[in-house]
DNA sequence: AATGAATGAGATTTCATTCAT
DNA sequence: TATGAATGAAATCTCATTCAT
């Protein structure tokens, strides 16, 4: 109900006779309706960066190129397992307790670790500035995602990867 | 306002009061809040794209490289000259009416044609998507400044301008 | 306007757009949408008035049944020939200044005269309270053409007239 | 309220704070005001109805003015014993919904029936017209209790029970 | 622990009325 | 005298939250 109607449109009420609980019941779980928000957007964090962790380390002796082609799949693989869940963590939604947007800012910090090193290592171009690079990626491929959810005429996951490695800051700029 | 409480908080009394007019003086210009959101949405959208074709049309005879540079240092000083506005445009905002993240998929389909040109001109590789590419970079673009923006301490413009410029697809995946 | 959406329904904005002035103007002409109501309303009751009052008189030296017969006539002519305002007089319509109503006890005293005459007279049976008779009439008289002006099958002026006519304590309970 | 400051009065907050609980379980309970003014009027009618099949039964075997008396009878009682809810029946009441007017019409299509049994039979003159004959009578009969229960001087009910008799249709016209 | 009727603060919206032009 | 934009009081209605059962 988060992913579709949007946080702003959805009442306890409803989520309660969704769960197929009273509304009290609901309150016995839940601080708030923007608790549960929360908490389900954290799962499917924690849940994501699991499942990129995992596929970064089975990846780690590889050339870059197949650790950035291995965690995009990992990326693409979340969105599609879970569209709603996808949604939720990625759609945003205002709100007290400043819930949305988390998603967007997501695992941004590691990412721009990992292009300082290469930077350093003079694997990246020095113009790139590398906290910029890592926001504009993440960015790029969470809504790039949300698009293709709902593509009337999506590119096939295949092409959907080969592209976003394609535009991958670490790829790009090695020279 | 609706750019930083958000729309879902913002409510017409405040709106009203805020721009020293009664209620009713509100509901005599606006069907709505949305509606007002709407409008001003759409202003920022069109004179965004005003500065963009502007600077694309300035730029129409140079190098590949030069355009993207043109188009985006434009659209990094549209964020620049009017935060709020952008923020508006770009940090989406649900609600009735289907206001929000109309700002996200803005302009996608140009981006696109441009990049097809481009590929079967032969200066794209062939194993892009032309449709993922130009949402990949609109929506890290967009997305990018809306963090820039807020940023504690913020790459300088030129900085972004050429880290966004290094990471266009046009640029990249020219051969 | 009063006739058809109702007294409730209407506001001053909208009747003043119809009469083709502004609002202000009919605040310059109208202290209230009531004011308007009721002069309307006296302005249609004088109006009927004075209809039955030139019938009766007309019909002064005729027996009963036709004196009854002329006013019943006048009556059912004032209905047919302007119902609007058959309607805005009759139909009631509450409001602040106790606007509605008025019509329905319209010259129930003159009736109620003439019957207790008939009655002193032996004309009309003492049973019948001349009060209750005369109230009991004119309301059933005004409510029987509201019903007509709208019927589906609405019966002839002729029939309606003969109908009343019959009924009418005057003409009833002569014996 | 509905009966004595009106339904166009009235509004939830007040009903809800004299029924001594909250606006929002007024709107548990009912859709509207009106939907209350509505429920309020097909219950009196309803009750009303009853009571008069009720006396017309009882009164099935004797003469057509016994039967007459035992119906006015009851109409008069009832309005006695809830002047309130008879007032909310028959004062009516403009609205969206249609609220009003709905008790005036009320069950005269029964008496029309009746009437056009007895003119087939020759008891009722063939002058009058049925149809017209039952709303005057029903329209007359209910606006004169609507006078009589705030009469400043009102007749007797027995005075008001014999009235209405003799001024009933089938009393009347029989020859 | 689960329930859902009750609550009332707060948001939206209308509209009679005013008043500067 | 006519105008209509501006006003804000008041009405409607929603919904997060509580609490007695």
């Amino acid at each position: 109900m988060f992913a579709s109607p949007g946080l702003a449109e959805v009442n306890t009420n409803t989520i309660a006779r969704a769960a197929g609980v009273g509304v009290g019941t609901f309150y016995a779980h839940f601080e708030d309706k923007f608790a549960l928000y929360r908490e389900l957007m954290a799962n499917g964090l924690a849940m994501l960066q699991q499942r990129l962790s995992e596929a970064s380390q089975a990846a780690r002796d590889q050339p870059i190129e197949a650790q950035v082609r291995a965690t995009v799949a990992a990326f693409v693989d979340f969105a599609r397992s879970d569209p709603s869940l996808y949604r939720v963590v990625f759609a945003g939604g205002e709100g007290p307790g400043r819930a949305g947007r988390a998603g967007v800012g997501f695992s941004a910090r590691a990412m721009e670790n990992r292009l300082a090193e290469l930077q350093q290592a003079g694997q990246l171009a020095s113009a790139i500035d590398v906290a910029a690079a890592a926001r504009f990626f993440n960015a790029g491929q969470s809504q790039l995602l949300l698009w293709w959810l709902d593509a009337a005429d999506p590119p096939s996951p295949a092409g959907l990867i080969d592209t976003l490695v394609a535009l991958h800051p670490a790829v790009v700029c090695r020279r």
